[in-house]
DNA sequence: AATCATGACAACCGCGCGCGA
DNA sequence: ATCGCGCGCGGTTGTCATGAT
């Protein structure tokens, strides 16, 4: 049986809405003390709290790293995004979305994003052949156009995406970020390229990419993150490119994943050094497993496909 | 102007887990 | 091995603001 917090069990705490005053003591503690066990820091503050409730308060309101305001576009895309792979598991949502806490994110999704969600679905027609249309004219297509709905399609057609035509030869060097991203073939943040059941085949990408904001969204592993990127002098990618060669970091695998939630949890790849590798622009639906350090052929998940490469 | 409905946000509650005694 | 405690998480409820009737 548990116990209530011992401070509890003896002061008549304060519950409901925190007051200014309440606010600035905490903050004034926090700021000057750091974190620690919270039942000491709602006493030593001189609040009449419990600490869980001055942790709350910390963690989502008065936080100096919290993004304050209204959810852009791509942060929903990308709740969207992460919900379709991770579930109600808010807080490892919120830990893609730099800024935002679990709660936050948890009271957007339970007032709007579910609601939007819901009404799509009955919108969309259950035929892929029709659901293209019904994506860009609905009030929900803006949000979901450019995510792939992972458990629910891999299709192998993907693997027809890029293959054809043309291709990127990147440099190498990379001593500032601007310049390292130029070994990524960039893409359209908001992409157009459908498959033929119009869904986005570059947005698959982002799940790897992405950390904080989609313009920023190239075609890269997991994990990194460039802020600020000016895309315009790169070329767009277009229906049936073929990525022909990618520089980048050199990739140890240290683990492989065929579980798209494990995959996200692990940090599976080492950025430390660049390398090439051909990529022979095939989607494939098939994982590369125990992939070794080092190895010379290789592939990474993307959106639950696999792009399979081999190392120049 | 008053009432009601709705949405957004804030906070609480209960549970499970990890850790140290 | 067990217990007590703190913490984090996800579900739920409470509160307030705003718009519609």
């Amino acid at each position: 049986m548990r116990k209530p917090d011992s401070a509890a069990a003896n002061i008549r705490l304060k519950k409901g809405l925190w007051s200014p005053e309440e606010d600035e003591k905490l903050m004034r503690y926090m700021l000057s003390n750091g974190q620690g066990c919270w039942t000491d820091i709602a006493r030593n503050a001189g609040l009449l709290r419990c600490g869980k409730s001055c942790r709350l308060r910390w963690i989502n309101y008065l936080r100096p790293d919290l993004k304050r305001g209204a959810f852009s576009p791509q942060e929903e895309r990308l709740i969207l995004h992460l919900h379709s792979l991770l579930g109600n598991r808010w807080s490892q949502i919120a830990a893609r979305l730099p800024g935002r806490t679990d709660n936050e994110i948890k009271n957007l999704w339970n007032s709007s994003l579910k609601k939007r969600l819901k009404n799509h679905s009955n919108i969309s027609s259950p035929n892929p052949s029709e659901s293209s249309e019904l994506r860009s004219s609905n009030s929900f297509g803006e949000l979901t156009e450019n995510i792939i709905p992972t458990h629910e399609h891999k299709h192998n057609n993907v693997m027809n995406m890029f293959m054809k035509s043309s291709s990127f030869s990147c440099s190498t060097s990379m001593s500032t970020p601007s310049m390292f991203l130029q070994n990524y073939i960039p893409c359209d943040p908001f992409p157009t390229l459908l498959d033929n059941d119009g869904y986005n085949m570059v947005g698959g990408a982002m799940e790897e990419g992405y950390y904080g904001d989609y313009s920023r969204t190239i075609f890269e592993p997991r994990g990194l993150v460039r802020d600020n990127y000016d895309f315009s002098h790169l070329p767009p990618l277009a229906n049936g490119d073929i990525i022909e060669e990618i520089k980048v970091p050199s990739i140890n695998i240290k683990e492989n994943n065929q579980n798209n939630i494990e995959e996200l949890n692990n940090d599976c790849f080492d950025y430390n050094n660049e390398m090439s590798f051909k990529a022979e622009g095939i989607f494939g639906n098939n994982y590369q497993t125990e992939l070794q350090e080092n190895s010379k052929i290789g592939g990474w998940d993307l959106d639950g496909f696999i792009l399979d490469f081999q190392m120049d």
